[in-house]
DNA sequence: TAGTGGTCTAGACCACCTG
DNA sequence: AGGTGGTCTAGACCACTAC
């Protein structure tokens, strides 16, 4: 392959003030990351090695090997020994915008909005009580969306929150959406499990979505947790999979 | 909450021998996995602070920030500022092993088997060009097999290789996989871009896997790069939603 | 005020790749 | 042999949390 001679690009377009109040690995990996998707960084080009580029930007190495891993682990650039660091040859830059059926729905063109369904305080099912730790029959605030991109049916999303949390209201949910209504709470979410998978709608489900009865749909549980390992949230979605899937990308460490 | 007073372990537990040629952190990050998994470190418990654990075990402090960064990341301990580092709280650290049906599947009495169903050149129709970056009709090798798991059909898996690795054989494949026949190659795997989502399953599908006509199948497409940006590989997988789904932790930063 | 993790520095030595 | 990233050290200062 080759990557030819190192490219050079100045101080001020890697080190960008865009943020002055991130620290200086986040500024450099903030940097690094418009050099490659605006092109000036094309695919295959090598960077300065490492030492070079520290002290050139008047950082230490480690801090430059930061914000280098940061760009590695989006799957942006690849480093090996003996070599340097490289933009990702070819496709992969590029075809990440290009397959991101998530991103198109949440611009692109296309209209994002939300029906709430339901939004009652229920008895805790076995499931729902093992998942939020709380004792069954506790009661729980069980709130049921409809997602939609341009007006058409997307996802029905299926939330449970604990009792401590149970006082949300449609207003804030509205304004807020469920994840912000729980930051203005004070919440902060540290960990999260999540499981993808599939079955067939019910038939309330493919009423909601549009779907013929018993037509596959992508489901996702997941439960999350503050900082202090409590269940914070419990849900269990469920999507159109014509319209929707997950992306991701995985990287060797 | 409250972790009260922090959890001292002896110095041989946290670095343990096992692995002399791993680097210092994985040794002693295996070594903290190890006493949380084991229950050394119960849920809740509060480790020493980074200076004391890293005076203790005579290194430095930024390779035990490294060690307990890929057990933050793993989603087994938590960091706060100021407070310290806990493991996860109650039921996360327990729940990633008893839902873990990908595990499951692979160890806990479970007997995988792999059952070759095609192994042939085929001229690349053109999403299998554009995702293995080849010209439209290259020959590629494709490869269909049927995953098994004590002795249930579990997944059907077509993968496609580009020509210069189109020389694979069947008895590669069989000793020692798919990857591993890339590796033994020289194939080093970097980055990987994957879809997950859902759709009916074709006939052929429903007949492999035992399910009905036009029931749900959970699909994850891969493509996979080596260190040059090269596409290496492309998968379509197709699995029993009843019997498979995806997990993974997802963790704040 | 005391203690914690978060960030950053300035260097050292090593393992690997290319010529 | 020379250059690259990979690992590790020994320290500094800061921001946040508890008391």
């Amino acid at each position: 392959m080759e990557g030819g001679e190192a490219v050079i690009l100045p101080v001020e377009q890697l080190l960008p003030d865009r943020a002055p109040l991130a620290t200086l690995w986040v500024r450099l990996a903030a940097g690094l990351e418009d050099a490659v998707t605006s092109g000036a960084l094309p695919p295959g080009a090598r960077l300065e090695n490492e030492i070079a580029l520290s002290e050139r930007l008047g950082v230490s190495r480690p801090t430059v090997r930061r914000a280098i891993q940061e760009l590695v682990d989006k799957g942006l650039l690849v480093r090996r020994r003996g070599i340097g660091t490289q933009v990702v040859h070819g496709s992969v830059a590029r075809q990440i915008e290009l397959t991101s059926l998530f991103d198109d729905l949440a611009s692109a063109g296309k209209v994002p909005g939300t029906r709430v369904l339901e939004l009652a305080k229920v008895p805790a099912t076995p499931l729902v009580a093992t998942q939020l730790g709380v004792a069954p029959e506790a009661e729980v605030l069980r709130i049921r969306r409809l997602r939609l991109a341009d007006d058409v049916p997307l996802a029905v999303l299926q939330n449970y929150l604990p009792p401590a949390l149970a006082d949300l209201d449609e207003q804030e949910l509205a304004d807020a959406g469920l994840y912000g209504g729980l930051r203005s709470r004070g919440v902060v979410l540290r960990v999260a499990r999540q499981r993808i998978g599939a079955r067939k709608a019910t038939n309330e489900e493919a009423r909601l979505l549009d779907l013929t009865r018993g037509a596959p749909v992508l489901t996702m549980d997941r439960t999350a947790y503050d900082a202090d390992g409590a269940a914070v949230e419990y849900g269990h979605h469920c999507y159109r999979p014509d319209l929707y899937s997950f992306e991701m990308t995985l990287v060797d460490r």
